[in-house]
DNA sequence: GGCATGCTTCGGCCCAGACCGAAGCATGCT
DNA sequence: AGCATGCTTCGGTCTGGGCCGAAGCATGCC
């Protein structure tokens, strides 16, 4: 295909008022399932279906099965960059206020539970996001892989690397409430287990959501730059 | 308007293959007359002309008019960052492909002549393009400013700035065969008459044509870092 | 002035695609 | 199993807009 076709295609995919919204939802980095996108573009799910569709045929869009639920986000930060670069030159600053969040209504199980065995919420996916940021840890949609610095520093962390396979050890999850990937698997068990170990998060009796002590904040701050404000 | 709508509506325009042609011709800074436009598209002229309105009306191109003739170019280096943007989404690499040359049919002629009482082609693109990227000169479309810098390098070249109102003595002229900006004014007649006193370039004899002499490549090698190969 | 050229405006044709209602799968809950 | 929920597919309507022919201005050349 001619690059000038395939960039009219590309950019006539964005060009639709109700696609664009969607994208714009997407702009984060959060997943939504397609009726929350049909929401925000204000049109039917079936509608909206068919845009999301296409969007992930053009490779816009990558799509995550959970349960009845099919998560949808942008595909590759490329995606990201191209929708920025479009907002600056349609002139409008792009407002970084999120949308209203959707999850569980609980502030703190937002904040911090535990997703069968390892630890979700923003706690969750802060630990995955720092843990990639910082190469110890390599994501990708079907698994990820412990690199030789992550190794390392699970060592000093006192966790030590048993796992058979690497990748088996380090699978994402994708998040509840923060539509983000965490890090669930024997790597995520493990430092679920580590952290509680540390006194870093104890449980709320009779419930999911964990609370993190002060101890806590100042071993996650050390360990893994993370700020819970 | 909602920034969705004006991000839909931005992406829309790029979206069409007549315009989506229209703009990669233009990708490389060169401005194209509207009749040009419409052949790279495979469209009539009116169907072009409602295109380029509608592009101009946004904010994508910017329109200078040069006799009969009407110049389109990219309005703002962002819109062409926006399309590499997308280009880079639709997978193609952006071939630098330069379109066939249109212009002047005597290579030497497109090589380096004067307009007026000024150096125009290649020569004085390339004039006009290192003043600007060191910060001697500041170009817009209706006009330009010498700076501090600009007018010590003058003087380091032999040009004394006698002129009385610095805008109206850098002009930027539209260059016939480059399809981009060189200096006019009566800053372009001073480097003009500088580089003939200097023996860096000689007429061709009942013709336009200058012809860049060997001392000429070196003190334009010098003087500006130019290398016209 | 008269003619050629470049571009725009006007009017009308026509089709891609955005939309929804209804029906069909798939998955999870009880 | 039976029902509810989330999503997709199918079929049909309708409008936005891309396209060209013809005509109207503007500019430059002789």
């Amino acid at each position: 295909m001619s690059t000038n076709a395939a960039m009219a295609e590309t950019a006539a995919l964005v060009g639709d008022p109700a696609r664009a919204a969607m994208l714009n939802a997407l702009m984060d980095g959060r997943a939504l399932t397609a009726g929350e996108l049909a929401g925000v573009a204000g049109i039917t799910a079936q509608t909206a279906s068919g845009h999301l569709a296409r969007l992930a045929a053009a490779g816009l869009l990558a799509m995550e099965r959970q349960g009845r639920h099919r998560y949808h986000r942008l595909a590759t930060p490329a995606v990201a960059r191209m929708l920025e670069a479009i907002m600056t030159v349609a002139g409008s600053a792009p407002p970084p206020a999120r949308p209203r969040r959707i999850g569980p209504a609980d502030a703190a199980m937002r904040n911090a539970r535990t997703c069968y065995d390892h630890l979700a919420g923003r706690l969750g996916v802060a630990i995955a996001d720092a843990m990639a940021a910082r190469g110890q840890v390599e994501l990708a949609t079907d698994g990820g892989a412990v690199t030789a610095a992550g190794e390392a520093f699970l060592q000093s962390l006192g966790i030590s690397p048993q796992a058979g396979t690497r990748r088996a050890f380090c699978k994402p999850c994708l998040d509840w409430s923060e539509r983000r990937h965490h890090l669930a698997g024997g790597l995520g068990a493990a430092l679920c287990t580590r952290c509680f170990e540390l006194g870093w998060v104890k449980r709320v009796p009779a419930s999911r959501t964990v609370l993190v002590t002060r101890a806590g904040e100042a071993g996650l701050r050390q360990a893994f730059g993370i700020e819970l404000a």
